[in-house]
DNA sequence: GAACTAATTAGAGAATATGTTAAACAGCAA
DNA sequence: TTGCTGTTTAACATATTCTCTAATTAGTTC
């Protein structure tokens, strides 16, 4: 399929969560690991299926790994979506 | 979560293609099944796990058992989407 | 009732996903 | 160098997912 990593990371509702903490801005690994009650790793993990998915971008500055949402492929997958359920775009 | 059963139902390149089939019209248990390299209980399985999402909806007609899009939750898993995503719905 | 068709459920096994701790590693800064 | 931020690897435990065969249920037809 198109973009089947992507629907893959979506599966898991902490990803889910991160990706909507992403809406409105980057934010760096430390800050959304903060929001939850997970060890790093496990945390680290779900990024780099994020990223894997290339549903969020990566970006270092200094000392902090900044992350943020690929609305690139965040567009394609609600594409994908529309087109799956027969949904017409209204422009 | 909201919709957690829908995203997990997604995840499943099959069930994707199931839902795109049954895009245009409903279709019965064995004709979807035909279409697939794979054991109608498996096959029944996947259809289970998109019923249990809502996904889909079933209806028996005699022998046969006819399941459609549930263009409702298709919708709702899409707003939901979009408000992930931060993205507009242009009306 | 018996035979037949369509589809699901049950149970088992294999594979994948998820999470942990502990340690090592990479990159940057003071 | 030392410390901070974050990732990666390893070893491990547990849970879920996926697929199969075999058995069962539901409905039709004779």
């Amino acid at each position: 399929m198109l973009n089947s990593k992507a629907f893959k990371a979506l599966a898991h509702p902490v990803r889910r969560d991160i990706l909507k903490r992403l809406r409105d801005g980057q934010l760096s690994a430390g800050e959304i690991a903060d929001a939850y009650d997970m060890s790093k790793p496990s945390l680290s993990t779900h990024f780099a299926v994020l990223k894997s998915a290339r549903l969020i971008q990566a970006e270092r500055k200094g000392n902090h790994i900044y992350y943020r949402l690929n609305v690139t492929v965040a567009d394609e997958v609600l594409s994908g979506l529309m087109d799956m359920f027969g949904i017409e775009k209204e422009k």
